[in-house]
DNA sequence: GTTAGCATGTAAGGAGTTACATGATTTT
DNA sequence: AAAATCATGTAACTCCTTACATGCTAAC
């Protein structure tokens, strides 16, 4: 069955558009190199790789990966597929970080678009910081109000379980305005990152 | 299909063992009252609860909510129906707010199983906040060692969300250490919560 | 007289997981 | 020679959502 959107098509496009791997590799990224993120199963990364394949945003190689080339060619390790972000992908990838999608899309995986705000234009970065600080705030306003009404009839460990959260919140938006101040204070150069060119310069080999 | 587990059972026999409830009351509670709740869905409410029902742990009953009983019997707003829990749905959720399932559950629905605390005795309460604070301790020294492995090739804002990741973590785990020294210092009674037939603190050690 | 809220439900589908199957290769 | 790690894949299942269908009452 076709794997239709998800966040880990999002990831692993993003991923490979750092460079070619093959699955096991991803998966291991998946799940460290970019911390946050859950730890997907092979279960659902390889019929994900096979859909995105077959819909023309990657294709697969045989071969060796780009690093560690001094082991074996190829010799034994059950021959790896390497898998490589075509223009299309590349394309389609810039389309999913511009858009918005629903607002619980962007809330559940805000985590997982902010990883990749290096390859994400200004104002779209904007756009997701704010839209994020926004939805953080509506639903403090609930909090807030909920409790008010129902304060008295709450126990201990609910109350508590309420003030911590609503403190995380209110925490997360602090972060967020620093956040969205730092972009606001302009800087573009931060170090080479030529950000007038969002499809380009790719970061091949 | 038959709900097998999930935490919607859950949630659902925990809020109906405070009092019985009609199910479009029990959403509103599951998506406010319970703060940190998430929204569920009618689709996936109702369906649970004629599980439940099939499997002896509600009862259905036609007629008027307990409170709001000035207003009209039972005449207009299409006959709700009220689940009460049965004293085989108590046993059954003794059971689950007893036993400890895998990690990624009591990880993932950590916040609902707080906020029965109040019906949890001391000792489960212990081992549910000990093990989330070892989990959590485990992920930090995860994150630590992949940071140190990577930090060279990632860019400003994988590190910036690194960061403010570990810093949330680090500060739960802070806020468990508290917790857990207050259930350390004793006090059974906090007001007049009388755990007095909830069949919890059977087991004295 | 139309929107908003109350109230219950069903069918289809989404996005993943677990458990399993397979097999080579390095380490113990 | 046993175990761990590398590597890819499938089938069945889980748990929840969306979209739809229905109909009543209160408020604007």
């Amino acid at each position: 069955m076709g794997r239709r959107s998800g966040i880990l098509e999002f990831a692993v496009l993003g991923l490979l558009r750092e460079s070619p791997m093959h699955g096991y590799e991803l998966r291991k990224r998946l799940n460290t190199s970019l911390g946050v993120f859950r730890a997907f199963s092979y279960g659902s990364l390889y019929p994900c790789l096979k859909t995105l394949v077959q819909r023309g945003w990657l294709t697969e190689e045989p071969g060796d990966p780009p690093e560690d080339s001094s082991a074996a060619p190829l010799a034994g390790r059950r021959a790896r597929i390497v898998y490589r972000l075509t223009a299309a992908g590349k394309e389609h990838f810039e389309e999913l970080l511009a858009q918005t999608g629903p607002d619980t899309w962007e809330d559940e995986h805000f985590g997982v678009r902010f990883a990749f705000f290096g390859q994400t234009s200004r104002d779209v970065r904007m756009r997701v910081l704010e839209g994020r600080r926004s939805r953080l705030e509506e639903r403090l306003a609930r909090m807030r109000a909920s409790l008010a009404r129902t304060r008295e009839r709450l126990d201990d460990y609910t109350l508590e379980l309420q003030r911590h959260g609503m403190e995380s919140v209110e925490r997360e938006v602090r972060w967020l305005n620093e956040l969205i101040e730092s972009e606001r204070a302009g800087r573009d150069q931060r170090r080479g990152e030529a950000p007038s060119d969002p499809s380009g310069e790719d970061t091949a080999s």
